[in-house]
DNA sequence: AACCCTATTAAGTATTACATATTCAGGTAA
DNA sequence: TTACCTGAATATGTAATACTTAATAGGGTT
């Protein structure tokens, strides 16, 4: 509670560099104004000399942003706002060899979740194709002989539920993460886990057909048990 | 299907700058040398050498991926890799105001997806003090008087459940999200939707008590049915 | 009215210089 | 020896300037 120890906690110092504060100053900036896809913002020399900086320490600000997609910017048209892809910012980050195990275990937990509650999704916006699709794969699946193509139909079955979803932000969000749940898929494997719960992709497929949104939370987590009981 | 027809698609030309291709070039660099958090990069002025490029275009890549948390720099030592928070990149793009409403709409389908298949994480990992926060914002709820008071308490309790789950990663992405969400029920109040679903928070917590993960995803769906019927 | 040429503008890149903070080494005093 | 002070070396942070490049606007010619 006293003034020192939390003194002490501070890291080495919160140091903040003219760019972060610039940074900082855009994003108000175009918050406060409404600032909307498509409208222009000031020119790199403009915003220079409002804020007193060099035109140096803008550009790693507007860097900043135009690499997450907020701006785009042309050689005389000056700026632009621009709608950014919202899941941009993940894709940046994510790579399985970067993150340690702590946080891969937390978003394979995160897709686990994610697929327990997708049912409302899919009975709302299921499609002829769609289930067709599903069909194609458990069949593939069935007569599947070695392992590996074993694998590729439980990737592709479980990314067709997510196309079927028709919700491309959550389509983005398991597609930037699907390269981290190999990671831990083959981990699993390594272990014991060649086993598959007790409800089939074939069952799930017939709780799709039967319209069933009450069945499909419940099947899934029996689908996804062996994952889930390792939590 | 025509070359001519994909290349009319492509945007004004997708142009990239030195300050993206270095930036690339240290992500290989990264994960090529599998450089780990707290391992050193090469200096700046090493950088722009090797690649050719003016020191200036190096920060700007280099402030990038400051600005991810993915690296960081003291004034001699150098810059050390770090381990970036994975949602980091969320929160920056992720502002009401600059997100359109399909967008919005989106992210808080996502939100009804988690909540559903929450369960298991919850049932795993809940905890004494956990339950009593959950009593005491029902009773609270129960006894509130106002519409404020009782929003207040429909954010805490859901807000308690990410906290219950143990998932920090999950936690934080729920946190990002939140300040949408509170847009899309402002939106959704405006409608008609003062109703609550037939499961009360008071059941959802019985449910809890009783250990019950079989129950739970179809409670939480009954729960949150005003919201998901509007699909 | 259609076309071409030129000037202008604003972003991209390079270079140089200096400020600042941190480490390290060396030297002095107790 | 130990402790402290001091200054040099170093790498990032910031500024200033100049030049390149592409896109736009405007003016003139046919």
């Amino acid at each position: 509670m006293s003034i020192d120890k939390d003194l002490f906690k501070l890291k080495p110092i919160a140091y903040t560099t003219m760019a972060d504060q610039v940074e900082n100053h855009l994003r108000e900036y175009i918050i406060k104004r409404s600032i909307k896809p498509g409208d222009p913002i000031p020119k790199e020399t403009e915003i220079a000399q409002a804020l007193g900086v060099s035109r140096n320490v803008v550009r790693e600000a507007l860097s900043r942003l135009r690499m997450l997609g907020m701006i785009e910017s042309r050689k005389k048209r000056g700026m632009i706002l621009t709608q950014p892809d919202v899941m941009k910012g993940l894709e940046l980050i994510i790579h399985p060899t970067i993150l340690d195990e702590h946080v891969r275990k937390q978003l394979f937990e995160l897709r686990l979740v994610l697929e327990v509650g997708l049912g409302d999704l899919l009975f709302r916006r299921k499609s002829e194709e769609h289930m067709k699709k599903l069909d194609a794969i458990v069949e593939r699946e069935q007569k599947a002989t070695t392992q590996i193509e074993r694998i590729r139909c439980e990737v592709d079955f479980h990314s067709t539920l997510y196309d079927m979803a028709g919700n491309e932000t959550l389509k983005r969000f398991q597609d930037i993460l699907m390269p981290v749940f190999e990671y831990v898929v083959e981990y699993e494997s390594k272990l014991d886990h060649t086993s598959v719960g007790s409800v089939t992709h074939a069952d799930l497929v017939k709780i799709l057909y039967d319209n069933n949104p009450e069945a499909y939370p419940n099947a899934m987590r029996k689908h996804l048990m062996p994952h889930l009981s390792h939590l």
